[in-house]
DNA sequence: TGACATCGGTTCTAGATAGAACTATAGTGG
DNA sequence: CCACTATAGTTCTATCTAGAACCGATGTCA
């Protein structure tokens, strides 16, 4: 009885959200790797696709990349010609990243590769279990915000 | 209508499970920061609290921490003299991870404020609700799982 | 126009991460 | 008892990570 805080119930949600997502990172992963590419490598390069190229900041809004790391990530890239900075002419500060030739093949070639591989696992599960499954993170995911918001305001 | 794979329902659920995990990893790191751990070493700290210790193998089961990882965390851990290294009497190979007294009086104060922390944030959703989302991660989880094992075999 | 705050990116630091190569011990089959 | 294989941890490499300090360019306000 004394180890209220050893049984909370809500334990068993909070470890399944950690290893399903291992699960998905693993499994994308092992597809993106094929492509030597990282997985963050990778969302940059999807994100840049279609585009004509935009700053940084956007860059990492996009991909929830924080700066510091992007700009390590960015560079790979560039070393790997797959990108490419570019000075914004408007914004003496700002830097315009967008896919090389080479980038855009890449992604013309791997995006949709990449979904349908998504596509092979959640096609296994039913389309109500999703939109059902998308609302109970959304909601988890306000209350951590709504709780951590009542801590630091 | 060419580009079936923009467009592919799913990406919205996977979008949301990484923010979600994202917003969950950033409620828990911020409490566990305020006690001078980070993540995997409050992970380490938690899994060997209440136990006579356990070897590197179990612990990095336990964690989800893969071994060449766990190494140095539990370097980190031991230089902060919270868990200590001893030999294995019955396997030469084998090292056993245990709380020192010091360890033990960190996870005595903090595994259940951890706890209350996030049942701060848990607690907004209702006990309905977290079940379902439990059972959607698991869906999912195994149909990664399922997929994933379709091309290694 | 000159002081000042802001903003975009880079750099630096400490730590985490997976995976592969390596070392030493243990167990197994002949 | 010896060769072989498997296992436990460590080490090494490359990358990612956040966050803080920094730097140059902008914009603002007086």
């Amino acid at each position: 009885m004394t180890k209220t805080a050893a049984k909370a119930p809500f334990l068993s949600v909070l470890r399944e959200l950690v290893t399903c997502y291992q699960a998905f990172e693993r499994y994308s992963a092992a597809h993106i790797q094929t492509l030597d590419l990282t997985p963050p490598q990778f969302d940059v390069i999807a994100t840049l696709g279609n585009t004509k190229g935009m700053p940084f900041r956007q860059l990492g809004e996009r991909t929830l990349i924080t700066k510091g790391t992007l700009t390590g990530v960015v560079d790979r890239l560039e070393a790997k010609g797959l990108v490419c900075r570019d000075n914004c002419p408007r914004d003496g500060r700002s830097t315009i990243v967008s896919l090389t030739r080479r980038g855009e093949k890449i992604f013309d070639r791997a995006f949709p590769a990449h979904v349908g591989h998504l596509r092979d696992a959640f096609g296994r599960v039913c389309s109500e279990e999703l939109s059902s499954l998308e609302q109970g993170l959304g909601t988890l995911r306000k209350a951590l915000n709504a709780a951590s918001g009542k801590e630091t305001a």
